[in-house]
Formats: C-alpha cells, sequence, structure tokens
DNA sequence: CTGGGGATGGGGCCC
DNA sequence: AGGGCCCCATCCCCA
C-alpha cells in the first residue's frame, strides 16, 4: 500500500530548483556496492537541525485547520515573508520556542491536546471524560441506535485519542506520527550552504550532497554513481531488459511508475 | 514524445 | 520516545 503520495499534493507546485549541473561531471564510479549513505566526517557539523518558522510562509495554502486545536503565537507562521537565513548561520541557540534547535519537533506538551471524537456527531473533546459525559448524556443507546453505523462501530475506535496538526487538517492517532508530521511544517533542519530547509535531518543529508557532489550509491551494472538510492533502484531498472511497472493492456514495461502513468495518460491503450 | 536522472517528500519500521 | 533509514512516490528537467 503505497504511503506518502496520499498526503503529499499539498506541497507539489512549488518545489525550488535546486539543480546543480556541475554534479554530472563528479558521477565517478565508487568501488564499494551499496554502501550506506554516509556523510564527510566535515558535514557532521551542518547536520544540525535549525529552527526557521519564517520559512513556513512556503506552506501558505495549506489548509486551515478544521478543528479547534490549540495554536501557540510562537508557532504561527511569520507575516514576515522569509528570513534571510545566511545571516543567522547556526540557531540552535536554546531560546526558540519550537524546538530548540533540536531535531525533534516542536510541539510543546501544551499545544498537542489527545482530541476524543464522538462517534455520533462531530463533536471532538479533550477528555475522555467529557467525551464520555457528551454520550451518555447525549447519544444513549435508545437515541442512537437509529444511527446508520452505530452498531458497526466499536467503542475503542470512537474513543481513540486523535492528535491533530494545528498547521493543517491532518490527524494521527499516535503523538509521534504527529510530531514527524509537524516537521514537514516547520522544516527545522537548514542547509548552511543555500538556506533550503527540510523536514527531517536525512533530506538535509541528501540535499547537502547536491552541493559536495557525493554520490555513495554506484551502479554495480555501470560506471553511474548516485546521491539517493531510490534514484539508484531507479536507474536499476534501466538495466532491467523487463521493468518493473508493466501497462495493463499492453503488457508494456516501464522502469519507473511515472512513466507508466505517462504513457497511460498518453492514451496508449484507453485510445483503442 | 519518451526515457532517464536529479531532487525531494512523507509514512512506516527498526533500533 | 526519538532518530535514522527504507521504501515508495512525485515532479522537474534534459537528452
Amino acid at each position: 500500500m503505497p504511503r506518502s503520495f496520499l498526503v503529499k499534493k499539498y506541497f507539489t507546485n512549488k518545489k525550488p530548483c535546486y539543480r546543480e549541473s556541475h554534479l554530472d561531471s563528479q558521477a565517478a564510479f565508487i568501488p564499494e556496492s551499496f554502501p550506506r549513505a554516509e556523510l564527510p566526517n566535515q558535514d557532521s557539523s551542518v547536520l544540525t537541525c535549525y529552527p526557521v518558522t519564517s520559512l513556513f510562509n512556503s506552506m501558505d495554502n495549506i489548509p486551515l485547520p478544521l478543528f479547534p486545536v490549540t495554536v501557540s503565537p510562537s508557532l504561527s507562521p511569520s507575516p514576515m515573508g522569509p528570513v534571510d537565513l545566511s545571516s543567522s548561520p547556526s540557531c540552535s541557540s536554546g531560546d526558540e520556542e519550537d524546538d530548540g534547535g533540536r531535531t525533534s519537533d516542536p510541539p510543546s506538551p501544551d499545544t498537542l491536546h489527545p482530541m476524543y471524537h464522538c462517534m455520533h456527531c462531530s463533536k471532538s473533546y479533550s477528555s475522555l471524560s467529557a467525551l464520555s459525559h457528551h454520550q451518555m448524556s447525549q447519544h444513549q443507546p435508545s437515541q442512537c441506535s437509529d444511527l446508520p453505523h452505530a452498531s458497526s462501530l466499536s467503542h475503542e475506535v470512537s474513543t481513540r485519542p486523535t492528535f491533530h496538526c494545528k498547521h493543517c487538517s491532518k490527524e494521527y492517532t499516535s503523538l509521534g506520527a504527529l510530531k514527524m508530521h509537524i516537521r514537514s511544517h516547520t522544516l527545522p533542519c537548514v542547509c548552511p550552504t543555500c538556506g533550503k530547509a527540510f523536514s527531517r535531518p536525512w533530506l538535509l543529508r541528501g540535499h547537502i550532497r547536491t552541493h559536495t557532489g557525493e554520490r555513495p550509491f554506484a551502479c554495480q551494472h555501470c560506471n553511474r554513481a548516485f546521491a539517493d538510492r531510490s534514484n539508484l533502484r531507479a536507474h536499476l531498472q534501466t538495466h532491467s531488459e523487463v521493468k518493473k511497472y508493466q501497462c495493463g493492456s499492453c503488457s508494456r514495461t516501464f522502469s519507473r511508475m511515472s512513466l507508466l502513468h505517462k504513457h497511460n495518460a498518453s492514451g496508449c491503450c484507453s485510445a483503442h
């Protein structure tokens, strides 16, 4: 089951272009077979994640919260616009309220409330007891037995706490998942070279390779090497006669899902 | 137009 | 619980 693509659409339209043409000349063969991605020692210092709430402006197109969640003013997007990151090099100063410059996310405890939803109506409560009281008073069994799905819904499901993102309408069943998601809003990992911000340290590491030219993932079949394992995987498909992604109608195979999608979109099979 | 490379995003899993 | 990594996916660009 695909995972990430289900929620990505918010961000897809405005990707900055970070192409570095000089990288092509540095695609040297690396004799090691599929080493783990590692950064040179010199990069260890740049892996620090810096809080940059001001970059949050790029998320303007994110839907407003649909739920009455608590929003800390300090975490709100800055109205000042993008900040000159080059002038604020290594923040990790500890006075940031968000995450203190650490890699884990801001959510201060008082801003992350699990919400309990009534399965019979759309009301939400910040405590289980409040929900129970609501259900007892408003949805007695005799009152809700005629609800369409009342019998099929388990009590556990209805009272499972959910954690809402205060920046968008997404909700999660675990605090960890929510924290991970919030990073996509706060983008705490900033490239010291260009100021580009990322949600996770390893994304930043991959990005830094675009500056350093490091390509730790080498193809065993040719001399190419890649900075990203996924790109190597896609490349390996080009060495295969039978590609991984096959058109269901014409049996033609493709090395990438996107190519298959293009193929389908072009009307190869549907046009007939 | 097509195929491929580069860059990036995000949920889930593992440690 | 949190960080790192895996895997999958997408978009852009170029040959």
